[in-house]
DNA sequence: CCTGCGGTTCAAGCTAAATTGAACCGAATT
DNA sequence: AATTCGGTTCAATTTAGCTTGAACCGCAGG
């Protein structure tokens, strides 16, 4: 159970909301709100905006129940490129798209220093080389992780 | 110069490592120790912890100093490939090795379980599968971001 | 309309991690 | 051999951000 609280950390993102997704990821069947917070002994709010987290990462879903109350059930994103590219997409993109514009800040900086040497200019050039070849690969690296894909 | 210091907060790196990053990569000359926790306004002791790890990161190299004093003067790693194999290797290499201890007790635990359904041995073993594809896809993303490939 | 339930929001507290600063170590210099 | 210098180590403090818990919202049922 832990061992989701745990793996989670390395993309920033909560323990508790790693456990919550073990939980649901452990239980053969859907899962709904009380049964979350209960289960897992944490607060109604972490659970609240663990579920929201999830939700945004597209790693669970709400499933229908049979009109019964209004309760929510929910039940584990099992893709795990789906899995992956929502923590990119939610996680990877917006910082990449906030280092744009630094960097364009900083290609300003360097080409209206005047200084002597290019120095400054080369190092802002490699950073914008490093941005574009990661922009590429990362894509890549989730269609490698679909699933069943041939040898 | 935060450029970096936020950046590699997505790695799980310390800003202050981040930052000694950046300094060296904008500067022209290589830096010594004591440039560093000046030009940064850091301890020293972050400063020693942060080569430290930046160099178990091969994010650095120690440069040779014309026999001048005893002082070591550090320049930045430039290969985004050597970085991110770095990164790979000190912090996700571990992780996945703790990872499979767990995954292993676990599959125990589901094996001798031995109760009417299968479920948990099913999630246990899509788990593995899910390990197994992360690990051969990681190396093949270095390879990626090698320099100069042709396209 | 009032009450109870499912769920959300947010300020305040708390835990974990990063930073500090001082004690310390070995090598070089005097 | 004593002192200074470059650098490391580690306990204590500070900071960041996760968690909590209470107030709150909308809806369904009475």
């Amino acid at each position: 159970m832990d061992f989701f609280g745990e793996i989670v950390q390395i993309f920033g993102v909560p323990p508790s909301v790693g456990q919550i997704f073990g939980l649901l990821y452990a239980s053969p069947v859907p899962l709904c709100f009380s049964d979350i917070f209960e289960q897992l002994d944490i607060s109604k709010g972490s659970a609240s905006q663990g579920l929201q987290l999830l939700r945004d990462l597209g790693a669970v879903h709400s499933v229908e129940n049979g009109g019964e109350g209004r309760r929510e059930y929910f039940e584990p994103e099992l893709s795990l490129r789906q899995l992956v590219s929502g923590v990119l997409r939610e996680r990877i993109a917006p910082m990449a798209a906030a280092g744009d514009e630094r960097l364009a800040r900083l290609r300003k900086l360097a080409e209206q220093d005047g200084s002597a040497d290019e120095f400054y200019l080369d190092r802002v050039e490699q950073l914008e080389t490093w941005r574009r070849r990661l922009k590429t690969v990362l894509p890549v690296l989730t269609t490698l992780l679909g699933p069943k894909r041939r040898k």
